[in-house]
RNA sequence: GGACCGGUAGCUCAGUCGGUAGAGCAUCGGACUGAAAAUCCGAGUGUCGGUGGUUCAAUUCCACCCUGGUCCA
């Protein structure tokens, strides 16, 4: 039993958070060189190797030297998901905590931060070939007939879940045919009750319209840079387009431009739209988690006291830090 | 200069035989437990080009004007 009065310490880590495009990235890393810190990634789309230009993952010369973990972890065609990211995730925290180090955690993720930080229900992890076989039937049958199916195997699950949200549908039937218990049942049991981690969650925002036009303008600078050329090579390296990761924004707009689908110019329109489509989801995401204490632009200077503050309680760390 | 066709939501358009209007996309709000840059759910945001006229009532009919396009001079 622990001591009530001196509960064990659980690892400290700093998160940060907030919609696409917003600078997250460059505030982590002048935070993790302010206090000798590691990052780690929170990004769904940057752990794949080959995927540079159009995930915005930070080059070697943004990064200053700081280590950067999560980034390039697999191949584009490798399965990755968020159990495997709070996994991996966990493993890095670990590592860097046990030196002695400050963890920044950085991405748009929603569900890995949440994986993360408040856990994932004991379940069969996913089943690609049963999965398949579901999408095979929602093309032959509709997605009426697996939510149909749904209702006899789940009535709960299918109570919650919408009818045609496929995703959702697969899941809540892939449990209950792998393990003969109910997605309901689980997620009543787990409840996100995991609290592994004591965190700070730091939130990036900005006027929308300003956050806007920075999107478009990166959308455009990534074509400039050269995301087309980024996309014949993976294509050419044999990542089929089908892959999960290839469906990312950007990258399927520049695939339909190298088909010929539609010029470079539409393609960029497309991708800019869905990308600030994009940011308009991760807002309402982070803004539902109330732990998350917001900075503007011009308000970055009241972080870094909060997490030296934050951090300073924490025995384990910033023992060398000068006063 | 004349003829014809258009002008309705941010965009592309439908519609009202006279009772102040609705689709798609955009936009906005929301959901989210091994696909999450994914997958879904909800909401119409409007001087119906302008000014007059007819009418109980005009976005709708009439006149003129403005404006875009096509054709004829």
């Amino acid at each position: 039993m622990s001591d009530l009065n001196n509960p064990p310490q659980r690892p400290r880590i700093v998160i940060i958070v907030g919609p696409t495009g917003v600078g997250k990235s460059a505030v982590a890393i002048e935070l993790a060189g302010q206090f000798g810190g590691e990052i780690v990634n929170a990004d769904a789309m940057q752990v794949y190797r080959r995927m540079d230009i159009g995930t915005a993952k930070p080059t070697i010369g943004e990064r200053r030297g700081i280590p950067h973990h999560l980034l390039d972890v697999v191949d584009p065609d490798e399965e990755f998901n968020a159990a495997r990211f709070a996994a991996l995730a966990g493993e890095k925290i670990a590592e860097i905590r046990g030196s002695g180090r400050p963890v920044f955690i950085v991405g748009g993720t929603g569900l890995y931060i949440k994986a993360l930080t408040q856990g994932l229900f004991e379940g069969p992890p996913a089943d690609a070939e049963l999965r398949r076989r579901y999408r095979e039937r929602i093309d032959t049958e509709g997605v009426e007939a697996l939510y149909r199916e749904l209702q006899e195997k789940d009535p709960a699950a299918a109570a919650r879940i919408q009818p045609r949200d496929q995703v959702r549908i697969i899941r809540a039937l892939e449990i209950v045919t792998l393990s003969g218990e109910t997605i309901t049942l689980k997620q009543a049991e787990h409840g996100f009750r995991d609290e592994p981690y004591e965190a700070l969650k730091i939130g990036l925002t900005m006027d929308r319209t300003m956050l806007y036009e920075r999107i478009d303008a990166r959308c455009k600078r990534m074509v400039d840079d050269g995301l087309v050329d980024e996309v014949r090579g993976l294509l050419a390296a044999g990542y089929d387009a089908s892959l999960k990761p290839m469906g990312a924004i950007g990258y399927r707009q520049t695939v339909a431009y190298l088909r010929g689908d539609c010029d470079l110019a539409a393609a960029l329109a497309d991708m800019q739209q869905e990308t600030r489509r994009y940011a308009k989801r991760q807002w309402t995401w982070f803004r539902g988690d109330k732990e998350v204490r917001w900075f503007t632009p011009d308000q970055l200077d009241a972080i870094p006291p909060l997490v030296e503050a934050f951090y300073r309680s924490d025995s384990e760390c910033l023992s060398s830090e000068k006063p």
